[in-house]
DNA sequence: AATGAATGAGCCTTCATTCAT
DNA sequence: GATGAATGAAGGCTCATTCAT
């Protein structure tokens, strides 16, 4: 009713928060329930009592809001698809590799997909599907009708494999290049190569094509 | 040495091939010793006896050999850089997708980067380094002195990310794209659609800045 | 005492009927406390606030007054011991058998036996021990003195044996005989049975010592 | 191979006798893993290994060879039916009610009838039914056709249901007759109780039949 | 007075590992 | 040298109970 939340709310979204962290930080299988009380300051029964079970808590755990926000505002953000592009996989990286962001949901969507659990259909019909719908539109638009829809289909796989490569080999790159730091700069800079590299390619194949 | 093996080494070969099989299809977290020594028809303590823990099995179980030949007779493939791009990626992706490759440590080498686990650091300086450098070096052959090294590197990024892509989504695709089967027809064209759209962004990138 | 019965007087008694169900059904140790609350429609709190515990529940669920009525009515129903015998055998195997009866209090007094808790004593002072003294008194009016003490009070047991096997033996005796149900007519015949069986064994067994 | 017990089938046996105890006096669900591994000196998880489960523990834990031999010896022993009534009656019960006797099986059996687990088919189908057949040939040779199928079997049920009334209510007569100790002589006096009475109903029954 | 939320002890089971042979 | 047996820590989960409101 008022803006206090009950206490059992607030508890609620501890675990959710602290399941975040932990799933993005180990996966389903490594993530312990009690690490998640332990972190949202709750009782190793708390999460079987609010969500019934582990899995029950990965299901609440995942919210797509951020993405599909991100998606709904690029589309009315300008009429050019090339600045949209632009702007998407700035936005989109932001929010992959950005550490500070609440968006963790992005990073335990990905750990699903090195180890399904039954959860994941749940991730691909309400977030991958709908953005891989939303890229296919976005490279329709650019490369026109001067494209098969299966060489428009590969080409959003090498713009979200150009995107997903610097979240799942984070841990290799800190090996390599210690220097490499994910701060907003290095993310805007990787996210306009992105967008460079992947518009050089389109135009090209086009052109050529032609 | 000789060609005849004792039965320990017999049993420790089955074991290396088991656990490349199991970690392969569970990752590291999700395989547990009892299976590997079920299929290897060994006793449930021969892993440890054999490798000391589940992680030195591990280690033993990397074998980044065919990784290494590949690049090796790339490199006398051909004189022309474009050319042996597109070669090793066809090779390169035949290798990380075919099922019935013998070469399944690329499977688990991509699982390790989802889940680090005290090995990777092998992985990467046994493989990965050496992955980054040679492509590194064929990036360079490609666009010359038009690119800052920075540059270069994300272009290798770019080339790593969408092979790896097809890999780590396998179980999303799978499920979007039902009748999507990783035959070598199939994995050919994606190694040739990475190629040349790779080399179509960096040849349109290099005239771009020149 | 009223006839409008306050909303915590009638939470209470429809937690102890719906105690009296699951008891029957699952055994006190079985029995769980949400699933008692659930059925009653009440607060999972609210067995150990009307009761203080599971085992306060089980205290008050048990009701003797329908055994109690049939002993009492037994007495005034016939001036001759043997009908007085077959008439309480008929009463006492539908209480104990009937499905359909509200009675389920010698169910749960049943599965106590097999598995005594703190209410026990309730259970043979208040039922067991009156039950035993008013079949004894029949006994002795049947055999007179023509038994020891001992002697009756081994009859005693040999009745109710008879009665109890076949309530703990029913899943038992589905299996064995299937076709085997607990109607009216069945219980009624049992009952007849273990009156005539028993009859003529005392009968017997006085003519024999005389 | 030779007649000193591995380790393993020690701490199997050991086990498997802890469970009886344990079984016996709490019932399946009452019963602990860990108070059977702990009266058994093994550790927790040595029921799993061994056993797989709780559940495989007790199919183990079940054996009714010592209620077969008792049933072979008594086919021999005598061609009177009713000395071998006498005779089963008092080796049955001795089995059922002995504190100190080895065969706990019947204990556990008894407590499967008031709550049955998967356990029951085996319970039923390797020591019930021949039971019931045992003593049901056994009625038949003393009651003759002078007795309908029916009738014959309501008797069998007769003796069993005195039979197991002993154990059942073992808690319940301790507390109406502290003094009531199953010492051998006490169990020789019950099972010649319910072999007289049981004779002398079936001898009049069918008398009067006639 | 009465409840939804939270508790912690305890359950069975699984696991990589170690021990005794 | 090699193994079947045994270990104990930890896993997710259920439970009767208690707490704060």
């Amino acid at each position: 009713m008022s803006d206090i939340q009950s206490g059992s709310e607030q508890t609620r979204a501890r675990l959710i928060e602290a399941a975040r962290e932990v799933f993005a930080q180990y996966g389903f299988q490594g993530a312990t329930v009690r690490e998640i009380c332990r972190r949202a300051g709750a009782n190793v029964a708390a999460v079987n009592y609010h969500f019934g079970s582990k899995d029950g808590l990965l299901a609440e755990a995942l919210n797509f809001s951020g993405l599909k926000t991100l998606q709904t505002n690029n589309l009315s953000a300008d009429p050019c698809p090339e600045k949209r592009l632009r702007l998407f996989l700035k936005d989109f990286m932001l929010m992959l590799l950005d550490e500070n962001s609440a968006s963790r949901q992005c990073r335990i969507m990905a750990r699903e997909l090195a180890d399904p659990t039954p959860a994941l259909d749940k991730i691909v019909s309400e977030a991958i599907a709908p953005l891989h719908e939303f890229l296919g539109r976005l490279v329709c638009e650019i490369v026109g009708d001067k494209m098969s829809a299966a060489q428009q289909l590969r080409c959003v796989f090498s713009i979200l494999g150009q995107c997903s490569f610097y979240y799942h080999t984070e841990p290799v790159l800190q090996r390599l290049h210690p220097e490499l730091r994910y701060d907003a700069d290095e993310i805007g800079a990787i996210a306009a190569h992105i967008a460079e590299f992947s518009l050089a390619a389109m135009n090209q194949l086009t052109r050529r094509d032609a």
